[in-house]
RNA sequence: GCACCCGUAGCUCAGCUGGAUAGAGCGUUGGCUUGCGGAGCCAAAGGUCGUGUGUUCGAAUCACGCCGGGUGUACCA
């Protein structure tokens, strides 16, 4: 309908004017009209013509068109249309539109390390990518949702050290003396141990070095023998279980796999190697460098002085498998913002064997994942905030707040908390809000989407396929429907479920306004109410869903 | 130093491909209930959109400077 009518004016305006402009209609507010038009405004100066002038002729012409009931011009030269309640009725039944049809679109994001916790930072991307690949889904994208973390690395190598220093020497059998439930707690506490011997102990930090090479030794060499090595795929299962656990409870979709480090180590090195030759790369101090400064950027290191990739060379690595592997049309990745520009760099590198892969990769960024009070956290010594004390601060506010905490509503709760906000700065969670019974929140989204299915319940089944003519109240919340569609666009587009959020939340806002001014069980309009109910409900639900969110019919 | 990000109501945030009186939620103050779920609705108070200049018929939105905060800047990720 949108584009019908922008359609329709720039004809108009071609046949008045013969320039042919870009027509944009953006919404109104509801007193001006549905749609507003300022190409008026735009063009009068170029054309020499007063701006009032041109919308006037304009209005003229497009007065017949059966879906505007009236276009008036207003204040310095808008064109404001007002829609028939056919349109009307049209737009709030539209599907968003398929813009990503048959495209191939890889979702990266989470990426929690082995042996290592998952902080806050991992539940947001793992939120966010969710909402974010499925509406690119919806869209028509066939996507891939991956997940990519460090196997290998020096964090790896501080882990397995201190994990053999509290074994009392390579036993891995020694290992089942550490309980099921308690097995990530346990290896983040090696971590925690690890980095600080690296970090404080030169004998220590030496052995810690060795330990990383023997780490990628074991993957170089397929070592599954070696009590080393059995330790090392031990802990690494039980990271795995870990994670997956935790998705599962989160209630987000499966990733279709896990990338870890140790398998893009060859693809990259391989990049590498090719680089050197070709001048790419250079050495620079016993290290592999790319220099970024031609480029405006930085240098950065490559491969290190023992030989060992960094998480550079490894992300060229895993840029050529993604590329090996789907020759996809778009691949996002969603990371916290403090490697912006370290990506940059990487992409740089890239763009000389990958041309076309660092042109469709997109690189999103988020900031700091904090609660109220500008609590510090430090990542260094394991006073993280971590994943589970996002979702147990939920779950005890819920509590406190509202007297009972269902899985339903805190998960809620913590997804539109997090999803609420734009992606980019710093995200406030706060889990007294999240969980409020009032306010812009997930369980009153919830709460506002039960209300409207029980009165659909308590209605007699009749035609809820009424249209016709409409009342104000009714008209509102029609109008307001209809811009799911267009929403849900812009959040594809501008890959941003925020916008989802500000619009479902607006939605419920009309509903409930409608429904305080009027009836709709008993009353003689009762069918065609109905029809505006079940639609709104729908609407909320699908659009929760797009974001993770589950909608009971009952709370 | 250089690069990037951020600065909108007491708090947390929308709005940013320039457009009509800058919007929500929380909090504060007041009102609405013999009615479909009041987890609601209505209203009030609260803003030099960090700051200055520029571009424009028009700037929260674009450009540049400044102030304030954050991140990155060679062998961590």
């Amino acid at each position: 309908m949108k584009a019908e009518i922008e359609q329709a004016v720039a004809v108009a305006f071609q046949d008045l004017f013969v320039a042919a402009p870009e027509v944009l209609l953006s919404r109104t507010d509801e007193q001006f009209g549905d749609y507003t038009c300022n190409v008026a405004l735009e063009l009068g100066p170029k054309l020499n013509k007063n701006p009032r002038d041109i919308a006037d002729a304009l209005a003229k012409k497009l007065n017949d068109n059966p879906a505007i009931t009236s276009v008036e011009v207003a204040g310095p030269g808008f064109l404001n249309f007002k829609l028939s309640d056919d349109a009307l009725w049209k737009m709030a039944k539209s599907k968003p539109t398929q813009s990503m049809g048959g495209k191939v679109v890889l979702a990266e994001y989470s990426d929690p390390n082995p042996f290592k916790v998952l902080h806050a930072g991992h539940l947001y991307t793992t939120i966010v990518g969710d909402a974010v690949a499925s509406l690119l889904q919806q869209a028509g994208a066939e996507v891939h949702r991956l997940n990519y973390g460090g196997d290998v690395g020096l964090h790896v190598g501080r882990a397995m050290w201190a994990i053999v220093e509290f074994l009392g020497g390579e036993h891995p059998e020694k290992l089942d003396d550490v309980p099921a439930d308690q097995r990530l707690e346990w290896l983040s506490e090696r971590y925690v141990e690890g980095t600080t011997a690296d970090e404080t102990d030169e004998s220590a930090k030496a052995e810690i070095t060795a330990v990383n090479q023997r780490v990628y030794s074991i993957h170089a060499d397929n070592d599954r023998q070696s009590a080393f090595a059995q330790i090392y795929w031990t802990c690494r299962q039980w990271s795995y279980e870990g994670f997956d656990k935790l998705y599962k409870e989160l209630q987000v979709t499966a990733f279709e796999k896990y990338i870890p480090e140790s398998e893009v180590v060859k693809p990259g090195m391989e990049i590498i190697e090719k680089g050197l030759q070709q001048g790419v790369f250079e050495k620079s101090d016993g290290a592999v460098v790319y220099k970024g400064e031609k480029d405006g950027l930085h240098t950065r290191v490559f491969v290190n002085s023992n030989g060992l990739p960094t998480y550079e060379a490894k992300d060229l690595g895993l840029a050529a498998l993604k590329w090996q592997q789907y020759h996809f049309d778009l691949s996002i990745i969603i990371t916290a913002n403090d490697i912006l520009e370290y990506m940059k760099v990487v992409v740089k590198a890239l763009s000389h064997f990958y041309p076309e892969v660092a042109k469709r990769g997109k690189h999103l960024t988020h900031g700091m994942i904090r609660l109220p009070g500008n609590q510090k956290m430090s990542s260094r010594k394991g006073n993280i905030l971590r994943a589970v004390d996002i979702l147990d601060a939920a779950e005890s506010a819920n509590q406190a707040v509202n007297g009972k905490s269902t899985k339903e509503t805190s998960l809620a709760a913590v997804k539109y908390g997090f999803l609420k906000q734009r992606v980019g700065g710093d995200i406030v969670y706060d889990p007294q809000e999240s969980v409020g019974v009032q306010g812009n929140s997930g369980p009153y989204l919830q709460y506002a989407h039960a209300r409207a299915r029980s009165i659909l319940a308590k209605a007699k089944a009749s035609d809820q396929s009424v249209t016709g003519e409409l009342q104000p109240g009714e008209r509102s919340l029609l109008r307001k429907m209809g811009e799911y569609a267009e929403v849900i666009d812009k959040a594809v587009t501008e890959l941003m479920p925020h916008h989802v959020c500000t619009y479902l939340y607006e939605l419920a806002q009309t509903f409930n306004q409608f429904y305080e001014a009027n009836h709709v069980v008993g009353d003689e309009r009762e069918a065609l109410r109905l029809g505006l109910v079940q639609s709104y409900a729908t609407t909320l639900k699908h659009g929760l869903g797009l974001l993770g969110i589950v909608a009971p019919e009952k709370m």
